[in-house]
RNA sequence: GCCGAAGUGGCGGAAUUGGUAGACGCGCUGGACUCAAAAUCCAGUGGGGCUCACACCUCGUGCCGGUUCGAGUCCGGCCUUCGGUACCA
């Protein structure tokens, strides 16, 4: 028998083969066929490559693979998001300097990442902690600043008290924890760097509708971003000359605003509370002080308020209502002051039926409604002159009549909020800006970038910045006026450098420029992007952000990074997330030591949808072994059919034995179906259909030489982006000289072939499978109303029964109703 | 609470626009090979019934109902699981 497929000797031969001929550097200068085709860059945290990492890398290479033998010039690189937290907490648990640690687990990282034998382009490998690299995020902050896109403001921010460090909303999950370590995050007030993506925020939308995206990832980008519209009133204020500005998305409730609610941070509230209610209120202000953000929005509590004692006009009937303090309303969305109307508005209505506050109906609900407030449509009531009209039409009457009377106007907000990019840490971007006692702000000159992250600090657990106890970094000259001067201890959030790093991919080492604009024009947007579904709202919007911030710098002349998205799903362990924190990760080199890469590549693949993951179970591996052993048997017993004989690209079907049709029908019909799953992503069909082939095979040794070779050929390049090392080897045992990937090909289907001359027809009676007929493809309804009536199962339930409609699908079905 | 996705054999999972449910693989059962085992190969494998057997019947895609000649697929109402979100006026 033949001996097992060594698979360690043949994969490194080849691997060996790939990098000596440098078969997948891309030429980039040939952009004609290009397709670039980019996995999200790695996190190297500490813990090496897991099987998740091998499900998300294997089988999108895979995809690049199959691309690649169809003729497209695909640029596929790697590279490293190599800032980040674990590392510098690494470094406070162990005293390993967190660019040693970094560098050594890349190192490691990229063995691994070899052993895959994906098609990356090693040329075009980046480290995002380089000073090439990190120049850049500083020369992207000073080009946002000069255009006021980045800025410093005090504002409460999440501050995580395990990290020491302030998060970005997008960073704190929705139970209050911190993103990457779980602890509660707290409230604090920091001066901080933020990026003003609010600016982009209807661009941001509006491109949605251009990118190929999962559907379910743009419904939750739209999300983020929150547009609502609406309008902004102003109430006067009873015995003051100050108003007060509203925001509201139901200006046609007006008539049934029966009090105001201002958020207890608003910069009114000292002066409009009335003498004796001002304990009460500061009281209330205190006691919300001590409370997170997370506790206060949290919607099982129940609504908490004060009177303020002070009226405000509604200037559409000129009421006194009173004005609350409460807080559900917040600060930081709208204008941190509403207009209560408790019939329309559930919220109002809890708090209006806990204070005694008046509910007035603006909105006619129908008449078997039985709930509290009403937030359907229906006819305006108590309205004045909105009466009768449905929302919309009164939305837009009372608009008009606002913007009249200069009262108010229509107005459009978003949840989405400034990036806040400056974090309390070491490892990261230093944040290229010195502070003068004398000139204020100064940001560094572009020429003395980058501002370099110096080596000798010290680690210490409990928090500051190592940077800010560094005086060598830190003091410096004003550039201004030369006075001893300051610079910023902060680095920035590690967000940032993955906003633009698919630019940077195209030449990582060019020096003029943060990446090369001419190969930019060409390549950019990527194709196709392959990364997990947790970045939905945050690398996924930033890179999309400092896209469009380029582009308006003249950058780039496209609107968007990523034309195509897929999301691969995760790879769970007895339903957990893998984490190393967990200890439940599984170690994927265990598995190429046993079986080798192209079985465990094959095998992930295999398990289930691409975008669906799964949990973690080696128990099928043995199934994809089997495959790879018996396919490697196969080509062994018909070597060097390169050498002997050749095919030709069409044969006619009746000049083939019967076996020899049956095989040459099945390599195309595979051929066809192999094509359209691979190419939506849909590896574990694909692998299914390459597997019947292989059964089919078994008759090869009863075809013709010429039939053995058209066959094996196909079976062979198929074979290629799934399993790349068997396959190029099971190419080299028919004699080819050279490897599938230097000369790409790829094999289209004979149309002839796919067309089947037999189907078989379900007949059913009354909607139940009786039997099945065979007959000749395209077969009219007589001719198979013949033959059903001839078979004694069939006819066996159309017996002594009248035939009430026959429903007839060529080539599908035959169904009999009877009585 | 709201938004989104998904529930199919012992297991992972297949099923164009509604048209033969369970492809492919794992596991299991039986057989071949072997002194024996492993590996490999061949055959079978949704549940229940009936039969010596072939056949046949019947029930089956989370639950209840509907549309249809025909529903895993469409519609209505639930249940469960997983993601996202959290009083955004």
């Amino acid at each position: 028998m033949t001996t097992r497929y060594p698979f360690s000797e043949i994969e490194t031969k080849w691997q060996q083969y790939w990098e000596d001929n440098k078969v997948y550097q891309t030429d980039l200068s040939l952009s004609e066929n290009k397709l670039y085709h980019l996995n999200m860059f790695i996190y190297p945290s500490g813990a090496k490559l897991h099987t998740g990492h091998w499900y998300h890398y294997g089988p999108s290479d895979s995809w690049a693979r199959y691309q690649k033998l169809k003729g497209k010039n695909v640029f596929e690189p790697m590279g490293y998001d190599a800032f980040g937290l674990p590392a510098e907490n690494y470094a406070i648990k162990t005293g390993i300097h967190p660019y040693d640690s970094t560098i050594a687990n890349i190192n490691e990282i990229r063995k691994q990442l070899k052993r895959m034998g994906c098609m990356y382009d090693w040329d075009a490998e980046l480290m995002t902690c380089e000073p090439k690299y990190y120049k850049w995020n500083q020369w992207l902050f000073l080009q946002l600043y000069k255009k006021g896109l980045a800025y410093r403001k005090n504002a409460p921010v999440n501050w995580c008290p395990n990290d020491h460090t302030v998060l970005a909303n997008e960073q704190v999950l929705s139970d209050g924890t911190c993103e990457r370590c779980g602890t509660s995050v707290i409230q604090k007030n920091l001066t901080q760097w933020f990026f003003k993506i609010t600016e982009y925020a209807e661009q941001l939308l509006e491109g949605l509708d251009k990118i190929t995206w999962p559907e379910k990832t743009k419904l939750m980008q739209r999300n983020w971003i929150g547009k609502s519209v609406g309008a902004e009133v102003n109430f006067q204020i009873n015995g003051h000359n100050e108003s007060i500005k509203i925001y509201t998305t139901r200006p046609d409730t007006l008539f049934g605003a029966t009090y105001m609610v201002l958020s207890p941070e608003h910069p009114l509230l000292d002066k409009l509370t009335i003498q004796k209610f001002k304990d009460e209120v500061q009281e209330y202000r205190n006691s919300i002080k001590s409370l997170t953000e997370i506790e206060r929005t949290s919607t099982v509590k129940e609504k908490t308020g004060v009177n303020t004692g002070a009226f405000a006009i509604n200037p559409v009937n000129h009421k006194k209502i009173p004005i609350w303090i409460a807080d559900y309303v917040l600060m930081t969305y709208g204008t941190g002051a509403i207009m209560a109307v408790p019939g329309q508005d559930e919220r109002d209505w809890e708090f209006a039926e806990k204070f005694n506050l008046p509910i007035i109906r603006t909105v006619q609900p129908p008449s078997d409604f039985e709930g509290k407030a009403y937030l359907e449509d229906g006819p305006a009531i108590n309205s004045e002159f909105l009466n009768g009209l449905y929302v919309e039409e009164a939305k837009e009457k009372i608009i008009k009549w606002l913007e009249k009377k200069a009262i108010g106007k229509s107005k459009v907000n978003y949840h989405l909020r400034d990036w806040l990019i400056s974090r309390q840490r070491y490892w990261g971007t230093p944040i290229p800006i010195i502070y003068c006692e004398k000139c204020g702000e100064i940001l560094v000159d572009e020429k003395d970038l980058p501002v370099e992250l110096p080596y000798d600090v010290h680690f210490k657990p409990g928090g500051e910045s190592p940077l800010i106890n560094h005086a060598k970094f830190m003091n410096v000259k004003c550039p201004k006026c030369g006075m001893d001067a300051k610079r910023d201890p902060d680095t920035m959030d590690t967000f940032v450098d993955s906003a633009w790093y698919y630019f940077r991919f195209l030449n990582p080492h060019i020096d003029s420029d943060p990446f090369d604009k001419k190969l930019a024009e060409k390549w950019i947007p990527v194709d196709m992007y392959v990364g997990g579904a947790e970045h939905a709202t945050m690398h996924l919007l930033y890179a999309r952000f400092i896209h469009k911030f380029l582009r308006d710098i003249g950058y780039t002349n496209s609107d968007e990074p990523f034309s195509h998205l897929v999301h691969q799903g995760t790879i769970t362990n007895q339903g957990a997330k893998m984490s190393k924190s967990k200890g439940n990760v599984v170690n994927p080199d265990q598995f190429i030591e046993k079986y080798g890469s192209d079985v465990f590549r094959m095998y992930l693949m295999f398990m289930g949808p691409y975008e669906l993951g799964g949990d973690w179970s080696d128990k099928g591996i043995v199934g994809t072994d089997r495959f790879v052993q018996r396919t490697y048997e196969l080509f062994n017993k018909f070597p060097d059919l390169l050498n002997q004989v050749t095919p030709k690209d069409v044969y006619e079907l009746n000049q083939l034995n019967e076996n020899e049709k049956l095989i040459y029908k099945k390599v195309n019909q595979t051929i066809k179906k192999y094509d359209e799953e691979i190419n939506h992503f849909r590896f574990n069909t694909a692998i299914a259909a390459m597997m019947e082939l292989l059964n089919e095979m078994k008759k090869l040794e009863l075809c013709s030489k010429e039939i053995q070779c058209y066959s094996l050929k196909r079976f062979a390049i198929l074979l290629a982006p799934i399993a790349p090392h068997l396959s190029e080897e099971c190419f080299s045992i028919l004699r080819s000289k050279e490897s599938i990937f230097q000369k790409p090909f790829w094999f289209e289907p004979d149309p002839i072939a796919l067309v089947e001359d037999l189907v078989s027809i379900a007949v059913q009676v009354n909607g139940k499978l009786r039997g099945t007929v065979e007959v000749p493809i395209n077969s009219s309804q007589n001719d198979v109303k013949d033959l059903l009536l001839n078979d004694e199962k069939i006819k066996k339930h159309l017996d002594e029964k009248e035939i009430v409609k026959e429903i007839y699908v060529p080539n599908k079905i035959y169904n009999i109703v009877v009585k």
